[in-house]
DNA sequence: AAGTCGTGGAC
DNA sequence: TGTCCAAGACT
């Protein structure tokens, strides 16, 4: 069925559609491909709402290359939190700092330059070098892989076909116009061919759609086997000393949350009471000593492999010198200078819980 | 090559 | 309340 329409006929229907209907946002205005390479970093595995605030301000703390390159990666974290996948913040400050030892501190537009700054795929890259400089480079986001997948009526779950995904989004491409066919057909995936209850109707593509012809469109594309997710209980300990300060730990650069600072704590064993967890804990990664007090908060958090619960106590310094064993750093700090400290979400609600305590006490 | 890596919105 | 999933990259 679609075999027999010409890819010229798609484009420019696909063209006409995007000159009426296509989203209006703020890296739309630029060809600056700094700004580009933000947005695309902070829309990866993000959705469109959430990242418009932060590029505001991203641009506006580090508004070129050499500005970002130059500051100190904790104000950088700083300026991502809560977005969320925090290797993406510690990649573009590490590749900004590469554009300025190799390429001057100019973005560069060779597409093999670009694919080899730390944080940037295939995708990323076709879509900086689309939108900036209007290079004939195809994509295959999460959008563009539904929209494709309907398109050809795929029978499998997309990651098993991701070749033939890539193939086709090649062929598709319209080289006259890169920059408009790549965005069209992501607004196209984003506000037509949505995952639940897709538009088809609205559809500049449904005469050529083998999922819409087929009234599959609701089972295409196929869904990836889930697995279920495990659930830890957590004990967190929220240490005061004598001075009214509390001590906070920065985690390991790499892995989950690199390089954010958390109160610290650890996973609850078999047959084992809170407070007995948070002092095992705190001695084991800190080599101090405690005692438990009163209970503050207890918070559920869900992050993309598993659950937890944090059960969050008040503690008491006792003895020993706090020893970064199984973090980059530690200090101690008075409630108010918390908010200058780049923290996980679930770490932001035990701060406000503080705040709260301290305000109302005081 | 399957697992890892956050958070919020939508339903 | 749970589930899906959103402009993916890296290991």
């Amino acid at each position: 069925m679609w075999q027999g329409w010409e890819v010229e006929t798609w484009d420019r229907s696909l063209r006409e559609w995007y000159q009426r209907h296509g989203r209006a946002l703020p890296w739309r205005k630029t060809t600056d491909p700094y700004a580009i390479w933000v947005s695309e970093i902070m829309l990866q595995q993000t959705q469109v709402k959430t990242v418009i605030p932060y590029y505001y301000r991203w641009l506006e703390r580090f508004p070129d290359i050499p500005t970002l390159a130059n500051s100190p990666l904790q104000l950088v974290l700083k300026q991502w939190e809560g977005l969320g996948y925090y290797a993406r913040a510690r990649n573009l400050h590490r590749a900004a700092q590469k554009v300025v030892e190799d390429y001057q501190g100019v973005f560069p537009d060779r597409f093999s330059d670009v694919l080899s700054l730390p944080g940037i795929g295939r995708t990323t890259a076709g879509g900086i070098l689309s939108a900036a400089f209007n290079q004939p480079i195809s994509i295959l986001d999460g959008n563009v892989k539904r929209v494709l997948a309907r398109l050809v009526g795929l029978k499998t779950p997309p990651k098993k076909a991701i070749n033939q995904l890539w193939e086709l989004s090649d062929r598709l491409l319209d080289r006259d116009h890169p920059r408009e066919y790549n965005q069209a057909l992501m607004d196209l995936g984003a506000t037509i061919c949505t995952p639940k209850q897709p538009s088809c109707l609205l559809c500049p593509w449904r005469d050529f759609c083998y999922a819409f012809q087929s009234n599959l469109q609701t089972q295409i594309p196929m869904r990836e086997p889930s697995t279920p997710l495990p659930h830890k209980q957590i004990g967190v300990a929220v240490i005061w000393n004598d001075q009214g300060e509390v001590l906070i730990d920065r985690r390991l650069e790499e892995g989950l949350l690199g390089g954010l600072w958390e109160f610290p704590g650890g996973k609850i064993e078999a047959n084992e009471t809170i407070p007995d967890c948070i002092k095992r804990e705190i001695k084991e990664e800190l080599g101090i000593s405690i005692e438990v007090g009163d209970h503050l908060i207890t918070l559920n958090h869900a992050y993309t492999h598993f659950r937890v619960t944090l059960n969050v106590y008040h503690c008491r310094y006792l003895a020993g010198e706090p020893q970064p064993i199984e973090c980059e750093e530690i200090r101690w700090v008075k409630p108010e200078q918390l908010s200058q400290f780049p923290f996980p979400k679930a770490n932001t609600k035990i701060i406000d819980a503080i705040l709260n305590q301290f305000n109302s006490i005081v």
